[in-house]
DNA sequence: TGACAAGTAC
DNA sequence: GTACTTGTCA
């Protein structure tokens, strides 16, 4: 049974709106709840842009907060990756874990974190993985205002997807403010148009994810996994107050 | 005798402020008024930062917009300068003008533009020179809010420099608003204190631009250019009509 | 936390 | 031109 917790309480969650409201650099604890034998799988973290319009598009940092570390756009000059050696500039979601690895896919141009699952402290059922973000969601020639969500995938050594969970982030000056607004506006969902970025590059269909209904609950994908299909997300923005966890499903 | 007028009715000009408000990439056209020969002489153009904090940074475009000529950031990769073959990314100030000539400054890192002056048509008085700009004062990563002034220099070929004059402008996307907000705050000024972006680079004293209440009318600079050294500023802002000149002098 | 600043959509 | 968004200062 694998279930997410989302334990921060610096950062906010709006079970209205499946999603949480973050600033950038804060960290976003989350934890993993997880039973049986979980070393050897990965929990990956992959930024997505929310809308259809723009889910082909990858999500990477903007250009401004790209320059800190990398001031001559050598990371990505070529058409791959470079970022390991940039301090991973093109990386929007980072991991706290001081294993967490840093992925990049050639085809599709997407970066996201990996962090190794490992076995439980004895009498602990859950594995918490701190992230924080490096751009907010408004960021100009960035995310640019628009929202993303965050797929969490659980996945094999060898890279099978074993479970899918989408969560849904805003980063922002003002988590609080947005979120009481966002709230107060649902599910009227007043969401203005606004300007679409010039695609220069064109992506794969392959390359373009989904991240509607069907995916905001993880999804069973290898029929070999069975075991571990069966899974519950909560959520809680509350870090002290354990109990108070909220099941979603 | 020479004489500035601006004929853009586009934009604004404050006379309160003694300050220019104008969207990005709209044409100010100004008006040198000349008697005489001027040919060979020239105008220069050039951004500086109005607060004498960061009077001694040069303004150069933003981030977001640089990337858009310059996606590796080879222009300035080895603290030379290279615009000319990115499209002159680095000129946060641009002339309309056929013959005008980017400049950039080795020492004091600042890029310029330069625009030679012509025989006067016959019959007319002045010598309009077109400018635009391509960055917002706002720009993240760039001017960052903080206000600029034009110096404009009268030049001779050998770069000396024989007059000079000061303009204030703001280019942000409602002149309209922000010139009728900051005209009522005026004087009272409650300018806010931004946080001032890290000066990683140190720039010599000689760089330093002088932006003082001694510069808001053109400076007698060299004893033997006496004639050219009686200059008037006007100014106006309607280009319609002409006939309401407002002599600041 | 409230108020202001300034870009962007309607 | 109005109103909304969202960063930033106080």
């Amino acid at each position: 049974m694998i279930s997410v917790l989302i334990l921060t309480n610096h950062n906010r969650f709006s079970k209205v709106l499946k999603q949480v409201f973050i600033d950038m650099n804060k960290m976003l604890l989350i934890n993993f709840q997880l039973s049986g034998d979980v070393t050897g799988l990965f929990i990956r973290a992959l930024p997505v842009y929310a809308s259809p319009d723009f889910s082909g598009i990858p999500v990477t940092r903007c250009t401004v907060h790209s320059v800190e570390s990398d001031p001559k756009g050598k990371a990505h000059s070529s058409g791959f990756c470079n970022c390991s050696k940039y301090e991973n500039v093109g990386h929007v979601i980072r991991s706290q874990s001081s294993d967490a690895q840093y992925y990049y896919d050639d085809l599709s141009r997407r970066h996201s974190v990996l962090v190794p699952l490992r076995k439980l402290q004895v009498g602990s059922h859950s594995f918490p993985i701190g992230y924080y973000f490096t751009c907010k969601t408004s960021c100009p020639g960035g995310m640019q205002r628009r929202p993303i969500n965050i797929i969490f995938t659980l996945e094999t050594a060898c890279g099978d997807v074993i479970g899918r969970r989408v969560l849904g982030v805003r980063i922002c000056s003002c988590p609080k403010r947005d979120m009481e607004r966002l709230e107060k506006d649902y599910p009227k969902g007043k969401k203005r148009n606004y300007e679409q970025p010039s695609k220069k590059i064109k992506y794969s269909p392959s390359c373009s994810y989904s991240t509607d209904e069907s995916d905001t609950c993880f999804t069973k994908l290898s029929e070999e996994m069975n075991d571990l299909s069966k899974i519950l997300l909560e959520f809680n923005e509350k870090v002290i107050s354990l109990s108070q966890i909220v099941n979603l499903l």
